[in-house]
DNA sequence: GAAGCGAACCTTTAATCAACCTTAATCCCG
DNA sequence: CGGGATTAAGGTTGATTAAAGGTTCGCTTC
């Protein structure tokens, strides 16, 4: 379970990270907004301690960033007495809780336990959209247009790869990564074979998505017009 | 995006060089200190990830040794558990940053994205300008007033290179580095056979920004009034 | 400063090579 | 058995390289 703490004031930081270590959890901290911004988009963080008030870039406009980015990593925000619009303005660009400073050590990781658990029952990112489709990762249903039809897994953990990284082109490497484990032996071939699925079935839907091929680099979504 | 590697652990470096070709960064790896500043000194590189043991030199003498020489490329230590002084050390020599191993692909990616960015240089998802033409370097198309065509990957390499060293001149030998690696046989006329492609792309578009021929010392761009 | 020469450069083309797409067969596991 | 996953293979496209002929430029010589 790994966190990242967002949050200028260095001793603050150190201490979260100390607390939250000792109670097993993986931590990074870092001190400005635009640094917590790049650790943030690398999506391997479980849960983001969010400091408002921050260096080069405040908190607020992270989360909004980092959500405009499909990101939904649950996002906890440390507000100090006196911040309650930001705090207000925090949550309604998609911030999962707030706590404010000064706060416990068992009041703070409540509240992570809480966030996590929230995450855990409701699947983030169930219905993806972009362009005029729509997946649900769950069911595997993909839809456009009031057309409806299933992908198989491997179909649907491809597509949602490719709807979550948007305008990002990305590698067959990086396809097999997430499809078949980080030191797989699988060919390209693979992946070539589930995007030529993909088209077929992105065809039948009339969708105006679709799958671009960069030559040698990777493959990307594309929405026409 | 060309990046060094100096990790004596073959296999680390190995794994890394993985990491970030997945990500469309060039790599190169050498695996001790000589042959890391014999490198480093070539000065093509866009960033250096820079192992603090190492054999022949080590990490801080090597860093010393680019920056004495004005090398300003942003670098990025690897340090293992203990060797804090060390990472202080190198810090003050004028590292960038530095990341702790065991990390995480996300971690890496983040740190050389930010360290990247911190030194001016054009992220690689981002696209890149100069006169009237927009290259995106991810998908590789090339605009101009509207207009759009796609590159393929060595012509956006090739015009990268032009476009990040603005109103430097650029040598074959620089482009054949870039494109086809540091000790490549590749023939002079093959870089005269993409900067021409270019030429035919650029007057395609009707760009105002022209490759400019600088005999027996390079090309440069120009952007025409 | 004109003529001549060679080096560097430009462009096009064609052959080769690699990447990609698609279909279909096969494999595997519940 | 059946659905999904994987592999195999042929065809197609596009990228890369090498080669060759033509052009420009700079230098030397007269």
């Amino acid at each position: 379970m790994r966190i990242l703490i967002v949050e200028d004031e260095v001793h603050l930081a150190e201490a979260l990270t100390q607390i939250l270590k000792k109670n097993h959890y993986s931590v990074d901290a870092v001190h400005d907004g635009q640094t917590g911004l790049d650790n943030a988009l690398s999506g391997i963080y479980d849960l983001l301690l969010l400091d408002i008030m921050l260096p080069v870039m405040d908190g607020i406009t992270l989360l909004k960033t980092i959500r405009g980015e499909g990101i939904a990593t649950p996002v906890i925000m440390l507000t100090a007495k006196g911040e309650i619009s930001d705090t207000i303005a925090g949550l309604d660009c998609g911030a999962d809780d707030y706590i404010a400073k000064p706060f416990s050590t068992g009041e703070l990781l409540a509240r992570i336990r809480a966030a996590l658990r929230r995450k855990g029952e409701v699947v983030p990112e169930d219905g993806l959209k972009f362009g005029d489709i729509e997946l649900n990762t769950s069911t595997l249903k993909l839809s456009c247009k009031g057309k409806e039809l299933k992908l198989i897994l491997k179909e649907s953990e491809l597509l949602e790869l490719l709807m979550t990284r948007k305008q990002a082109v990305t590698s067959k490497e990086q396809m097999i990564e997430k499809l078949w484990g980080f030191d797989s032996e699988v060919e390209h071939n693979n992946v070539e074979v589930y995007i030529s699925f993909l088209r077929k079935k992105l065809t039948f839907l009339n969708a105006s998505v679709r799958i671009n091929t960069i030559r040698s680099v990777g493959y990307v979504l594309e929405a026409m017009p």
